[in-house]
DNA sequence: AGAATACATGCCTATATCAGCATGTCTCAA
DNA sequence: TTGAGACATGCTGATATAGGCATGTATTCT
């Protein structure tokens, strides 16, 4: 089997560098494909394809303006990675609380050096 | 060309759900290959693989006893993820209070790390 | 020492892209 | 109506997997 499709959700459609640009271009505002593609410096055909990716995970809607399309960004279809991602917090909290610990000792042998040096 | 190679971020580790069963197995706790393979169920070469990938991106940790490697979760790698989706914050405002907090409490943690380096 | 156990890799097949190029469709301009 | 402009798609080539199977290596057991 090959890799799951990127078309099936938005872990996927985000894993894509490019994707990510065109969000970030989105999140600024309402865009022709045109826009884009000159933004991002890439053929046209190239962002199309991206755009239909991301607007089949939802992560984008399409509007009609004569005959360019504007898309814009529907942050909410990202939910599903903040959400699984919330599991995690727990391991970025006991990162933490590693450097809290490992500061905590610096700062103790720091303070012990300090005085050392000032009895001396 | 292809899709970007897929030991390259976290993204694109992230975004295969063979995976993500991975880092949610190990968020429990230290494993070896052979209980994350009976866990979830498929054979041993395929977690194997699985681990190197997610290795690379250095997600896991490996740690050897006798002839087992226990591997075991470095949620700190998945920070690229939550920061990139920072920008998309106001999408879903609420969810994402919990993770901004604690983001912003490892990003102060490690600003005093530097502090600290920097002054030795 | 020899066998069994626990893994990591290599090889192979089917598949899924990603970007480039050409083309079809629809809309606006002259 | 004819031509240009803005896109969406189809097709192609090169590449990167994911999982299955077999095998190589290191470690523990008998």
């Amino acid at each position: 089997m090959a890799r799951a499709s990127t078309t099936k959700d938005a872990f996927n459609a985000v894993a894509e560098p490019r994707r990510r640009e065109i969000l970030d271009a989105l999140a600024g505002g309402e865009h022709s494909v045109g826009e884009l593609a000159q933004s991002l410096r890439v053929a046209q055909p190239v962002v199309s394809k991206h755009l239909r990716v991301l607007r089949d995970v939802n992560l984008v809607a399409r509007r009609d303006q004569g005959r360019r399309r504007l898309y814009r960004l529907n942050g909410a279809a990202l939910r599903p990675i903040p959400e699984w991602l919330r599991r995690y917090e727990e391991s970025w909290s006991q990162a933490f609380d590693r450097m809290e610990m490992v500061l905590q000792t610096v700062e103790a042998q720091e303070e012990r050096q300090d005085r050392q040096g000032a009895e001396t």
